[in-house]
DNA sequence: CATGCCGGGAG
DNA sequence: CTCCCGGCATG
């Protein structure tokens, strides 16, 4: 399964879980993609994160989304140790959340638009993605939602509507502001059946200095320096069919969730063209299941004989000889019981194979 | 004829 | 599953 990403914000939209108080992230993609990655603390007592993730989003947002759970750790593997990894592997374009650091994704990423472009020029003005570590797994993993750094910070709330900058203090603000403005209802009207489509992103302001470590992960200016509106909410046509594409038929946010997303293999590979902290996702790659190994046909064929597919006797469509001297040659009928249980039961050789 | 092994049972 | 075998294709 490949799953497309244009790219994704640099600053993801925190949420905590109630049950493990592990720290959500969810990161805003351009236009109405959303790709959610959970990190939990305690991902093996988990095991509904997607579930979870799945309902907060849809409290989030109707618009289509891809879940996309990230790979749970090894064993010999801790989640932060993970992360560090991938954060520090950033810096050489790669980030991998996989043990098992294996096929790339071949497909092509998709053409990104110019508003994703130049958004995207807008955000990454940060440091060098080389910086500390700790300060991005401290971001990660501390306090679910830190309400102040140090005491210079702030949180803001901003929104993301395409065009609009409005940066307001208070989480309701906001949302009033996005109802009233962009969604043109009033602001008492009674509208809470988690349908509502909000987009603003909670941020945090460095009153003073600007250079800061973290700046990979947090706005680096107040107000103006934020994320541009990477996830603007009107559904632009190349989202669309960029979703379509994605995602084969699905076409509701339902259907996706409902579906057990495969979490063994999750490749993620960042884009450095515009430098820097921003995670650029371009595709990621996920583990597929198992097919069953007998097609359906040939079950069926056992209780329909018609339906059997053309297996017998194509005259010269049988597979040659070969060379090798199987057990039977080799050993002979009197010393049967050395032969391999294959030859014995008078299968394909497995011993001595072509 | 000797071999190799597929397809199809039985337990 | 494991184990066995009819029967066909090949050399």
């Amino acid at each position: 399964k490949h799953v497309h990403v244009l790219f994704c914000s640099s600053h993801p939209y925190r949420e905590m879980c109630t049950r493990c108080r592990s720290s959500l992230f969810f990161f805003f993609f351009f236009s109405r993609f959303v790709i959610v990655c959970v990190f939990s603390r305690n991902p093996s007592g988990h095991a509904d994160k997607e579930v979870m993730a799945a309902t907060v989003l849809t409290s989030l947002s109707t618009s289509p989304l891809v879940l996309y759970p990230s790979s749970v750790p090894t064993a010999s593997k801790t989640w932060k140790e993970v992360l560090s990894a991938s954060y520090s592997s950033s810096t050489s374009g790669n980030w991998s959340w996989d043990a098992s650091d294996q096929s790339v994704p071949s497909t092509p990423s998709p053409p990104l638009s110019k508003d994703a472009n130049t958004g995207f020029l807008h955000s990454a003005q940060g440091d060098d993605a080389s910086e500390d570590v700790s300060e991005s797994t401290h971001f990660m993993f501390e306090d679910p939602i830190p309400r102040k750094r140090k005491n210079s910070m702030k949180v803001m709330f901003k929104c993301l509507w395409k065009n609009c900058e409005k940066v307001l203090s208070t989480s309701s603000g906001i949302q009033r502001h996005i109802r009233t403005v962009h969604l043109g209802r009033n602001s008492d009207s009674d509208y809470s059946d988690g349908e509502e489509d909000f987009y603003y992103s909670e941020i945090e302001v460095n009153m003073d200095s600007l250079t800061e470590g973290l700046s990979s992960l947090t706005p680096t200016s107040p107000t103006t320096a934020g994320p541009p509106p990477i996830f603007p909410p009107p559904l632009s046509d190349v989202s669309r069919s960029e979703y379509v594409g994605v995602n084969g038929s699905q076409s509701h946010t339902s259907s996706l969730l409902s579906q057990s997303a495969p979490s063994t293999l999750c490749h993620i590979r960042t884009d450095h063209a515009y430098q820097g902290p921003v995670t650029h996702v371009r595709t990621v790659s996920i583990g597929e299941k198992r097919q069953p190994a007998v097609p359906s046909h040939a079950t069926v064929s056992k209780n329909h004989a018609l339906v059997t597919p053309a297996t017998k006797s194509a005259p010269g469509t049988r597979k040659p000889r070969g060379e090798a001297k199987k057990c039977r040659k080799v050993y002979g009928m009197e010393k049967r019981d050395m032969w391999c249980t294959a030859c014995r039961w008078k299968k394909a050789c497995q011993r001595f194979t072509d």
